[in-house]
DNA sequence: CTCATGAAGATTGTCGACAATCTTGAGGCG
DNA sequence: CGCCTCAAGATTGTCGACAATCTTCATGAG
């Protein structure tokens, strides 16, 4: 009767292992979770109210996803990103969604290209407002950088980013702290993007893509060397 | 006290759920389990001799690595590829390995490179003895990438790739049957990304490797498409 | 004859308990 | 005083059984 109102792609909570995975995953992506942090299973079992059987299940699934490191025998630990790993998902990125927008470029669909469009002004009218602290552009960055991956129409691509890595550059901004970085200067190549993937220049886009994304990564690396430099003498105390 | 040869990167099987993940990932590649077939999980538990919570283990993670196909409170299948699944396999190999290609011009050490060089040279002189029926090259010629991958010293990259997207490229393989195709041409292709890997030049090395892959997805569309073509009548076989 | 209905069977999801392994801390030896 | 040994505790791995759900197939109405 209820034509209820279901979402696209919404994957349906079906079991418990599912919710629980669900769960510890936004919980490991928002920080409740400390990085490094041991995680046991009966601990966990009773924080959720559920058996160790599905827990595991969750488990295991957050460690396909690279959320948690386990050890035979030993336990699990949430995932602590290094430096050098955070720079290794940047290259990941960067192959991975330059192609994403070259295959954009030749697949969109004018409703899509509407969509990502109406994202971007979604953008411009928040930065007007909050201009400079736009941190809130991360949800809102990865928004942008979601639609055209699933412009790509690559379903392999789209599962590997949306649902593998965009979780972990997710992570990363959580434990880095990483406040929005040149806000305006992110937003040209946004739009800049958008304009090559309209005009189905698969070439431009990919090469646009692909110095955004580099550009984000010297970013983070430069800023990560600032913040290096001026804790210079702290490793002394012992 | 007996000097147990550990090899080098042994993930070592502590556990049942490992070893009957490592055997199912083998029959599925090799195609011993057939393509699309229903796993059960009774009796799957039985022909292994364990129960099913090991079982269930190691199905999660042949589902992560997308070797099966799971529905909740249905039942698993192995995974049948589609043309159009391949292709997109081909695509984001090609942004993967390429960036591969690049990094690995910039961090790969002599030994790996004299490593490199050597299973070229030895793809050679297998290639002498039975050119044209090289189809034995498809684990050579996957030697070849894996080293490449290993070269570019980015875990993440070499996880995706080695630790999930070679088993789906080998698994198509089985699945296609498709022999060994232009083994010369290929042949020259890893010789000049070898030595621009070797000369330390990063952005040669990518693209060669992207038309390398490239081309071999173009020669798997067109086998293909000559396939199609051929079976035209069949279809009205009712 | 086709399609809806429902019961029987099988399969997946979940649970609690036991066994194997690892970690931690105390105690003794060099 | 430092290091090794080893026992206690806790945690992970494995198992078998029960409950929930889906599939299948027979049955009957239209």
């Amino acid at each position: 009767m209820s034509s209820a109102a279901t979402e696209s792609s919404a994957p349906e909570i079906r079991t418990l292992a599912e919710r629980v995975f669900q769960e510890l995953q936004n919980a490991i992506v928002r920080g409740e979770l400390a990085p490094g942090s041991k995680i046991t299973e009966p601990g966990l079992s009773q924080a959720y109210g559920i058996s160790r059987g599905p827990l595991r299940e969750a488990m295991r699934r957050l460690e396909a996803h690279r959320l948690i490191e386990r050890v035979p025998h030993v336990g699990a630990r949430v995932v602590k990103l290094s430096m050098a790993e955070l720079l290794e998902l940047f290259d990941v990125r960067e192959a991975l969604e330059s192609t994403a927008a070259r295959l954009a470029a030749e697949h969109m669909t004018a409703e899509e290209i509407t969509g990502l469009r109406a994202v971007l002004a979604v953008h411009e009218s928040q930065d007007d407002l909050r201009r400079g602290e736009a941190y809130y552009q991360s949800e809102g960055d990865l928004d942008f950088h979601y639609r055209i991956v699933k412009g790509s129409h690559n379903r392999m691509l789209i599962t590997l980013l949306c649902d593998d890595l965009y979780y972990l550059v997710r992570l990363y901004r959580t434990q880095f702290s990483a406040s929005g970085t040149r806000p305006q200067t992110a937003f040209a190549e946004h739009h800049r993007i958008v304009d090559a993937i309209a005009a189905g220049d698969g070439e431009q886009a990919e090469q646009l893509m692909r110095r955004h994304v580099r550009a984000s990564r010297d970013n983070v690396a430069e800023r990560y060397a600032a913040t290096l430099s001026s804790q210079e003498g702290l490793t002394q105390q012992a």
